[in-house]
DNA sequence: AATGAATGAGATTTCATTCAT
DNA sequence: CATGAATGAAATCTCATTCAT
């Protein structure tokens, strides 16, 4: 009889459904503006405006502008992780390139957040040290890990596992940097597994054309 | 002999030299603040008072405050291209070496003033595009060529030149951005010589252990 | 009744009309300040304080304080040319002294707008020839047709209609500005119109005693 | 002998010279200045330029900006007294006309004073009372007594003779404002006297085309 | 006498946040 | 819950004036 009986329709569960898509709402177009002049820059009336709202009704879904940067900060939570935590044992070039494939799977509709994360991360040290300096360092070591197994099952040179990593990480940064930016364009679905492959390609083997051992000028190149 | 013909004690070249050094004073400063905080984040106050002056004095040697971040910009100019324009002809390893220890070795007085830049270019498009996207052109369409040429010669695989030196500029930006952002410490003199030389033979040679090809697991990583 | 019929008291009306208050006391205060001290002497600390409000307030109803002066400018549009645009035709004595009586109904309450206006055009090149220089013109240009065709008709003499005309807003000014400057007082309803008689009789009739030509020393006065 | 002798070529008087040039270049370079643009929205950095000085040497010839303001209105002493006290008796057309005809004499050089003094006493008491409304007092009561003569001698009709002269200063005001304030050019020295023939023959005789008085309409203009 | 440099005081404007409705 | 209005605090910048040289 009453509507409250349907939990689709009952009035406290709609209630909460609009209260969180309206934060949603908030949070989109806040990232889009951090991502793109700034947090500083950023003034809470561009962000009302953009989502129709009055200034003073962000206040009732945050309760301050920073609230708002924190908020998006925690969104970014998956972002790096996920793809190193779904990754199995990475004991073979295909794992690896499903790791980075993995990896650059970030959607438009995430790019914002990362950008505003990255922005403010880098000029705000409790922002980077609570979002993205642990992750990223969650990261080296799962790579150094890695690559410290490697070398000692004797699959890799015995190279430094740690600055091996740094260089890895570089080379993705390499690649995302410059989209987040806006510099390039986000590398599109059939491209990332191309750009993984190449990626892994160029760090298991390096540039060097081995079979050409021959060429007189190799051996400058070859040598040391 | 007349007090004037020892330069350093002209009246008027010590007015110009104390003027210039209070230009510099203000530079750093602000470098050092703009760096740490992001342009918005400092106020004039804050700069005027790390250089121990007035801040209406701050005036009389910049027009405003985003003309001292211009200055700071321009200042940055040698940093990255001075590097590849001193590099002779990239034919081996030792020369690529040595370019990369070149690219290195960034001080810890121009740190600040990198940190500026790359900080208000990742906000900024009009600092992007004019000081810091056609530095970064530069850097990789030389690099792209160099590559471009050892495929031609054969001494590199058939690799993706542009991509390859997307990567390779990532790697260095891996090993970069951390002290930048005071994660790490700058690499060290000594330091220096032996992270060129990793990231030449990892560029170069890769990770893999190529002598190992009789170790049973190999084979995963080598394949295709 | 529902209180919505009541116009003055709904709500939103109630909300419109304090607002439009709140601009009329900024607008008066501001020509009062601009009119006493000028534009540029005058601070948007002087204007809110003397409407009571926060500085920052002003803002929330002009963008900017030269925003203000512009408003203040447009209020004084009817000031000059009601009077004109009102007149019907000058064929008569009577008619001509109306027109004046008119043009020297400025309220006290104008009074500051108009002046502040006058101040603003000496200087300001842009407010003169937007909202002063036009306005003079039309009314000299009214005049000096008016007095064309009575010099056509032979009602006047052959005088210059363009100068007569100047010089008739002369003595317009002559009486205006003084009050306006705060010299004299503003002529009370019941001078208004003998002033207007006097100006118009001087204007027609000139100063001389035409009943005296048998007086001496007339000829010296009327002779060419 | 010695240089001191001959008084032009003294050095004191040699200084004397140059500094009361100086203070002339100044004065004229600040009218200018304040003409155009008014006190407040002059800085003493552009009156420095405009006399090529340095900002603080001005402060060698004046002890403050509003020192230099002052100098300027004393400057504009004789501007509009001299013509009336060089007036001999008024007692004949051609004597009134040569009074308006000298003080329609302002030269571009004396202008910008003029005009300078004029805005800031349409906005300062001080400079108001002190340098403006006391000779405009004066003026005022010498016509005003030269009127009350001629009506008294039955020469003029019976006018107020406060009034009548208030408003042939205002004819006067609507020739001279206009010029001043660039919205007119200054009349050539032949057009001065026309122009005070003009202002005499209608203030004595009026408009009215006395000879017309068969004309059907003209009893509504002559009619009292 | 001349001046470049320095500066305190103050002007305009923005903005995150609060509050009454 | 939503919001327009209000505001204190702060930011950038200007300027008349002083001072050391």
């Amino acid at each position: 009889m009453a509507p409250e009986r349907m939990s689709a329709s009952h009035p406290e569960h709609r209630r909460q459904r609009r209260i969180a898509q309206r934060r949603r709402q908030i949070l989109a177009a806040a990232a889009q503006l951090f991502a793109d002049q700034g947090y500083t820059n950023t003034s809470t009336k561009e962000i009302a405006l953009r989502t129709d709202m009055g200034e003073s009704t962000l206040y009732g879904y945050f309760s301050s502008k920073r609230d708002i940067l924190l908020a998006i900060a925690r969104e970014t939570e998956p972002l790096l992780l996920s793809a190193l935590q779904q990754a199995g044992p990475l004991d073979n070039r295909t794992a690896m390139i499903e790791l980075f494939e993995r990896a650059l799977n970030i959607s438009e509709a995430q790019l914002p957040f990362a950008r505003a994360l990255v922005t403010e991360a880098w000029v705000d040290d409790d922002i980077l040290h609570e979002f993205l300096a642990g992750r990223l360092l969650l990261i080296h070591r799962a790579l150094a890990a890695i690559i410290a197994e490697c070398v000692a099952a004797g699959v890799f040179r015995p190279i430094d596992p740690a600055l091996s990593a740094q260089l890895l990480m570089g080379m993705f940064a390499g690649l995302i940097l410059p989209a987040m930016r806006g510099l390039a364009p986000l590398p599109s679905p059939e491209q990332r597994h191309t750009l993984a492959e190449t990626i892994v390609s160029q760090l298991l083997d390096g540039v060097l054309n081995r079979s050409a051992n021959e060429a007189s000028q190799a051996g400058a190149w070859l040598g040391s």
